[in-house]
DNA sequence: AAGACGTCTTGACAGGTGTCAAGATTTTCT
DNA sequence: AGAAAATCTTGACACCTGTCAAGACGTCTT
């Protein structure tokens, strides 16, 4: 009977691949209409359209609506929580990590701030629906956690104890991050302005008063 | 013929006043609504139910749903950019307005926690509907000003050149209360940590070095 | 008092929504 | 190859949406 037994284990698990790589091709269609059309005006046959299926197999793969947003957020968070790592690991001083996440912070603004925004209108509707909130407040201990390695690498570097929270610190770029952005898809150069932002608040949070050579703040254009 | 024109201005002076009025009155029953259920899941009908009237009156006192949208966003513009004032006016010393700013957020976070919460979804809409975006960033400056008049105020008292940029120091305490907001009704008491976090960002942003008596909130923690 | 005007309700419309079931099509197994 | 199962399409359903027009109601002017 094993040999029946594993026949079918292999069926099954090589159906449930094919299933899953399905959902996972549906769920990036929807993110892709997620993310240019919002929360609020995204319905499963426009997702349908954005993919090479019809709007009826969203239900062969998901029961609800509901059902493919939630995994849809769960396979966003899975893409979203890697793209600093690189920086960190690759800066070899404190001042080259600090270039680098301002760097890398504009460049996802440019490249990803449509789904960047789409993170943010999630974000809003669990401040409504309760159901999104365990998913989004789990996002966001992801971003918390990214946001994490840069600072306390970026302390490490620099040879300064750690720094405040690390939820303060997460909600500190997150806020500058989404101010950036508003102002960046209504069409503002927004560049300078975040890098010397992110410097100044990397500055701040982490406060490099050990090195006497440094005589100020890192310096930002008062207005 | 100025008599006939004196009676003509009074009678439509008062046919708007009473029309301005009833405009108004439907907005709040709108904000009510959307600050329930949010942006995406508020239907007019919806919002003719929580008032007075039916839903057909909508359309006599607005173009459109985005007009009655647009109203609805400046009204609140209107009032909630005067929340902070009161603390800045009544505090004599640097500390007392710093404890008085973090208890007006906490306030702010308990008794309109509905209102801002629905402030950040119309924010996030405006990350896709261009039409939303110029009254967003009108309002995103008052609440900028708001802030502004906080911290310089703050900065003032406590004898010390004023501090960063308004805009960064207003994306800080924006990203620190929205994180608080979605915790807070998730159900958490973020109460201490939202005070704590408050005093900490307000004492980083502007640098109180020239007191020496008061100690720096820096643990020497090596981990 | 009577008509004019502002205000509000009702009911309908065209279109869009999530959901589902029946059947066509493709893939897989024996 | 033929049966069985998985997959996909089509079309329908009940409901909800924004919008508008026709008319009812009340208020004010003359």
């Amino acid at each position: 009977m094993t040999a029946t037994a594993d026949k079918l284990d292999r069926v099954s698990r090589r159906q449930v691949d094919k299933f899953e790589e399905r959902r996972r091709e549906l769920a990036s269609a929807a993110l892709l209409t997620l993310s240019e059309l919002g929360y609020a005006r995204t319905s499963l046959r426009e997702i349908a359209q954005n993919s090479a299926f019809s709007h009826g197999v969203l239900h062969y793969y998901f029961r609800d609506k509901n059902d493919l947003i939630t995994y849809c957020v769960r396979q966003y968070k899975a893409q979203c929580a890697q793209r600093y790592d690189q920086v960190v690991a690759e800066s070899p001083t404190a001042d080259a990590l600090a270039a680098g996440f301002a760097d890398a912070m504009i460049a996802t603004l440019r490249e990803d701030g449509h789904m960047h925004r789409l993170w943010y209108d999630l974000r809003s509707q669990a401040l409504f629906t309760s159901s999104f909130r365990s998913d989004v407040l789990e996002i966001d201990e992801l971003l918390e956690q990214m946001i994490w390695r840069v600072v306390s690498r970026y302390a490490e570097l620099a040879a300064v104890a750690e720094p405040k929270s690390s939820a303060l610190t997460y909600a500190l770029f997150d806020g500058v991050f989404q101010h950036a952005l508003l102002r960046h898809l209504a069409g503002l150069d927004v560049a300078p302005t975040l890098h010397s932002d992110v410097l100044c608040v990397l500055g701040t949070v982490v406060p490099r008063d050990t090195d006497p050579a440094v005589p100020e703040q890192v310096p930002a254009t008062t207005t």
